[in-house]
DNA sequence: CAGACCGTTGACGAAGACGTAAAGGGAAGC
DNA sequence: GCTTCCCTTTACGTCTTCGTCAACGGTCTG
């Protein structure tokens, strides 16, 4: 009924190495279920490995994305779910920063493009038309 | 009359050190004047240094900010800015990916947020009052 | 039963981004 | 003149994130 993968499956269906994933579950970021030796990927897995590279595509190393996806249990007694929300906040707070950053590249790039395209524009005119 | 820095003094404000500043340079990334033996950093060189840090918080590699910064220089003959062009768009859609990916896990993390808020709330009434 | 495939662990390698120690030059203060 | 301080270069070390063998086990097929 339930959905598996081995390594080699969803390492291609999401377009990463079979060694890739051996190592996220080595750095604690993954941990299969095994038969026998061989390892053993549910959808639960498979939703964790794709918020790691999307953690990775943010630029965060993978310890990073370790506590990143500790965030994800949210059980726990009182004094643990405060402390799960500070980690919360603070990694909101960076994610605010990291948008400003990325607004402001946008920005200027898109400046540049305008720039660069009217140049191109000008020098060789007619050829928009 | 121009604001100049040393390595120190430029690392020290911007919070990072100095052998990063040289590491910088040694990779093309800064170009400092030399006072002797020593370099001298201008306002120029901080601003571009402040777009490698940026750069950084993107989480682009040292590589990859080498060349976002080549894409500042617009000069350059038809056949290069047409060149340059097609280098700033893909830069532009590498951004709105990341910004999908910022977006995404931003609204996941304030979901839980709100969920481990919540359940606080519920379990010691009164405080919020 | 041999070979073809998967899958496993382990060791070594490699690139990127610096840290850190070693050894020395120049100027400034006492 | 000697120490102190800042700066220099060179070189080696380190941590991360895998890639790349190497050597081995299990299973299926002919």
């Amino acid at each position: 009924m339930e959905q598996l993968y081995t390594v080699n499956q969803l390492a291609e269906e999401l377009g990463i190495t079979p060694r890739a994933l051996r190592f996220y579950e080595v750095k604690g970021l993954l941990a299969p279920n095994r038969v026998g030796n061989n390892r053993v990927y549910t959808k639960r897995d498979r939703a964790r490995l794709k918020l790691i590279l999307r953690g990775k595509r943010l630029g965060f190393s993978l310890a990073e994305i370790r506590e990143y996806l500790d965030l994800y249990n949210v059980d726990g007694g009182v004094e643990q779910q405060r402390n799960l929300l500070k980690r919360v906040q603070k990694r909101l707070k960076d994610l605010a920063q990291q948008r400003e950053d990325l607004e402001a590249t946008v920005c200027e790039l898109k400046e540049i493009e305008v720039q660069v395209s009217t140049s191109l524009a000008d020098r060789s005119p007619g050829k928009d038309a």
